[in-house]
DNA sequence: TCTCCGATGTCAGAAGCTGACATGAGTCCT
DNA sequence: AGGACTCATGTCAGCTTCTGACATCGGAGA
C-alpha cells in the first residue's frame, strides 16, 4: 500500500470539474481543488503547470492519435484526405466521453481564459499535424495551410457535435464541414498565382435578405 | 492645461515594448511599465484589463475595418471572396507598421501566454467576420466555416509577411496562401455531401480529455 | 538494517489583479 | 466669485495564482 491514496491527478481533476459545477471557474481556488481532492495547493501545480490546465491535459493524446493517423496514411492519400483522416480518428474517443465533453464544453465557452487555452492547444494539434504531414514529403507552406484548415473544419465539426440532439458521431460532423469548406472554396480563380483583388466570381449566390 | 500629461495610454504602451525589449515580457512588471509611463500600477489596470492586452488593444480597429469592409463588399461577390477582401484591406495599415510588427512579433511567438491572446483576438475576429457574412444573408454555418478558413488564410499570408525580405505587401501574401488554400481542397469528393467513413486506419487509442 | 528515492507538505514571497475610497485640477452653473 | 460636480489618477488593503527552497517520511532496493 502506498503512502498515499494513488490516482492524484484524476482525483484532482474530478475535484476540479465537480467545484467548476458548482461554483463556476472563477469562484473555485486551486486550495479548494487540492482540498477536496485530498491535497495541497502546491501539489496541485506539481501536476498542472496552471488553473486552466486540468481541464486540458487529454490533448496530449490526441495530438498523439492525429500525428500517427497522418504518418501512417496511404502515400497516395491527398494531405486534405489525411488531414480528415486524423480528425476522423479521434471520434471514437470523443463518442465515449460524450458526457463529460457536453460539462466541459459551456465551462470554456464562458471564460475568456479557458478559450483561450483551448485556442492554444488546437493551434498545437496544426503544428503537430503540419509536421507530420512534412514527414510525408508535403512543402512547408501547404502543411501548414492544410493543418490549419483542419482545424478550423474540427472546431466547426465539434460545435455542431456538442449541439447534436440526433447523437450523429463527430466523424459524421467532420466530413459534412469538409464537404462544406469544399464547396465554399471551389469555383473561383486557383489557376493564376496572384490573381488581381477584386475578381468578384459569380457563384455561390448570396441568399436574399 | 490638464492636471496630467496627455496620452496616457500611448506612454503605457511605448513604456511596455521599450521595457519588452530591453529585459524581455516575464522579467518586467507591471509596476516597472506604469513607472516608465509617470504611472501607477492601478493606473495601468484602468487602461488595459491585463498585461498581455497592453500589446493587442489595436485589434478592435481591425476588426472595424474587417467588418465594414465586408458590410460593403458587392452583393454578388461570394462569400470567401469577401473574406478575402477583408484580409486585404487591412494591408495597408499593416504596411505602415511593418517595423512595429516585427518587433511585436517575435515576443508573440516566444510566449505562450501572449500566443494565447493573440489567438483569442484572431478568433473573435473570426466570429466579427462570420457575423457580418451573416447579415449579407449567408448561412449560419457556413458563414463561420468561411470567416476560420479566412482567418488560416490570414495566418498563413501574416507569417510569410513577417518574414519576406523583398517586402511584398500584405494583400500580395494574402492572395497567394488563399490560391494555395483552393488548390488544396480542390481536387477530391466534393460530391456527396455526407462520403461514407473514409477507412481510418484503426489506431483508436481512447485518450482522456 | 541502512540508504536513497520520490511524492507530498510547509513556508515565504513575488507578481497579477480588484474593490473601496481619497485627491484635486478643470469645468460648469448660478 | 463661489460652490458643486467630474473624472483621471493615486493610495491602500487584500486575494489569487504561481514559484523556489527545503522538510518529511514510507517504501524499494542494497
Amino acid at each position: 500500500m502506498g503512502r498515499w491514496e494513488p490516482n492524484a491527478l484524476e482525483r484532482l481533476q474530478d475535484a476540479a470539474m465537480e467545484l467548476f459545477q458548482e461554483r463556476g471557474y472563477d469562484r473555485t481556488t486551486v486550495e479548494e481543488i487540492a482540498a477536496r481532492a485530498g491535497l495541497t495547493e502546491r501539489t496541485f501545480f506539481r501536476y498542472f503547470s496552471d488553473k486552466r490546465e486540468v481541464l486540458f491535459s487529454g490533448s496530449k493524446g490526441l495530438e498523439a492519435l492525429m500525428v500517427s493517423t497522418i504518418a501512417d496514411a496511404p502515400k497516395a492519400m491527398a494531405p486534405i484526405d489525411v488531414v480528415a483522416a486524423a480528425l476522423e480518428a479521434t471520434s471514437p474517443g470523443f463518442e465515449e466521453r460524450r458526457a463529460h465533453a457536453c460539462k466541459r464544453q459551456p465551462l470554456i465557452v464562458a471564460h475568456a481564459e479557458l478559450r483561450e487555452r483551448e485556442l492554444i492547444k488546437l493551434a498545437s494539434l496544426a503544428s503537430a499535424m503540419a509536421e507530420s504531414l512534412r514527414g510525408r514529403g508535403v512543402e512547408k507552406s501547404v502543411a501548414n495551410l492544410v493543418a490549419e484548415a483542419g482545424i478550423a473544419v474540427f472546431k466547426s465539426a465539434f460545435e455542431r457535435w456538442i449541439e447534436d440532439t440526433k447523437k450523429h458521431e463527430l466523424a459524421h460532423h467532420v466530413r459534412v464541414a469538409l464537404a462544406e469548406l469544399r464547396l465554399i472554396t471551389a469555383g473561383a480563380s486557383a489557376a493564376s498565382s496572384t490573381p488581381p483583388p477584386t475578381k468578384a466570381p459569380r457563384r455561390s449566390r448570396p441568399t436574399s435578405r
